[in-house]
DNA sequence: GTCTATAGCAGGATAGAC
DNA sequence: GTCTATCCTGCTATAGAC
């Protein structure tokens, strides 16, 4: 099975948790519907995290994260095939982590929710998106793509488009649905490797900037 | 005053409606909340709107679309100062509009906010959002650049594209305060100013893949 | 149109048996 | 660790006075 269900009561609460919050939102799902989902009791949630928010951080901590890493393993196992990665490698590698590998769909669908939740609202948990994933993926990212440059490179403009190109790769991921409905095209995976490309080709085209010197 | 207070009860009551929405969601957000900060009683909304969900509609139907129509008359306005425009103005123009023209940063926050909440996690709402602005911005932006770029192009890689240029936009006007954190800079009028550069160089940039001929 | 009062129910959390 | 029973707060929605 692709997911199988844990035995253990605390995990399953997990799992179902981080799958609910990131459909509907903290808000909108309900402990009861939780633990209903997870094939429990009512007081389950309380007994092993306390309180409802509790469990929200913990999905962060014990799931979120663990994923996010996963994500960059991928990352850098697709790049080590490489001797000497060039930059269109590493976006290459960046994007077809996010939108094609590393997990199933719903997987993805589901990480992306919980991140964009937490940067479009932040709580508590956007804290552990930030220093744990986010910052360390910008500097991993900007680390290998540096030697490729000039060495006078303005290191804001590298960042600035490590951020486009790291919106280019969430909104093709989060916004499935309406790319569809406006391209009228499926979201099948032949359309998914035309957008790699395009993220590619588009990321590498804009970074040529960066090697123009500009006053 | 920048937004006067209605005098009205139900426009009172949707303009506290859209803020609340905007930065706690549909769900996390109680009619007493909404009909406290309007200074009316607990029965207005059932009597001017029915229910809930309903108020949330009409939030969508007579504040959101309005204001994005504002935006595009803002992008237009801008376009129509230049006698033959091309496509870096076209780009510049969009950014701006969304970035810093057209009204405040709480507003646009507000914009951005309810927009991406029915990207990521639709309601009937979002059906609104596609077929009034997102399709037509869409069909505005790709007309308005068709004509400075090959007759034979392939139009689906301009839609990819118009894709890639929004997704920056959308990006760092939501993702601001990460950007502030991961940059450790303040998103002031200069840094803005600075950004919207940025956009533009990258997109157009991105862009000259489109002219380019691939097999 | 506006308000008070309240019905009726779902929410999170807890106590205590097993 | 797990479960049932229950507390109490807060929710949406409505009825009916003014």
């Amino acid at each position: 099975m692709a997911t199988p269900t844990p035995d253990n009561t605390r995990d399953r609460l997990l799992m179902q948790a981080e799958r609910l919050f990131s459909q509907k939102g903290f808000a909108a799902v309900s402990v009861r519907e939780i633990t209903a989902a997870a094939d429990t009791n009512l007081a389950a949630i309380n007994y092993h995290f306390g309180n409802k928010m509790n469990l929200y951080l913990s999905v962060f901590q014990e799931r979120w994260v663990p994923r996010a890493h996963g994500v960059r393993n991928f990352f850098r196992g697709y790049l080590s095939k490489k001797s000497l990665p060039q930059t269109a490698d590493i976006v290459r590698a960046f994007a077809t982590a996010f939108l094609e590998g590393a997990m199933s769909d719903d997987e993805m669908r589901c990480h992306i929710n919980l991140m964009l939740r937490e940067l479009t609202h932040p709580t508590e948990a956007v804290n552990i998106v930030v220093s744990e994933v986010i910052r360390p993926m910008h500097h991993d990212i900007r680390e290998m793509i540096r030697p490729s440059l000039p060495e006078n490179l303005d290191i804001e403009k590298l960042t600035l488009s490590i951020f486009s190109i790291i919106s280019m790769i969430l909104y093709f991921g989060f916004a499935k649905p309406v790319i569809s409905l406006v391209m009228g095209r499926e979201f099948d995976p032949q359309f998914k490797s035309r957008v790699i490309d395009h993220i590619v080709s588009f990321a590498m085209d804009g970074m040529n900037g960066l090697s123009k010197e500009e006053t």
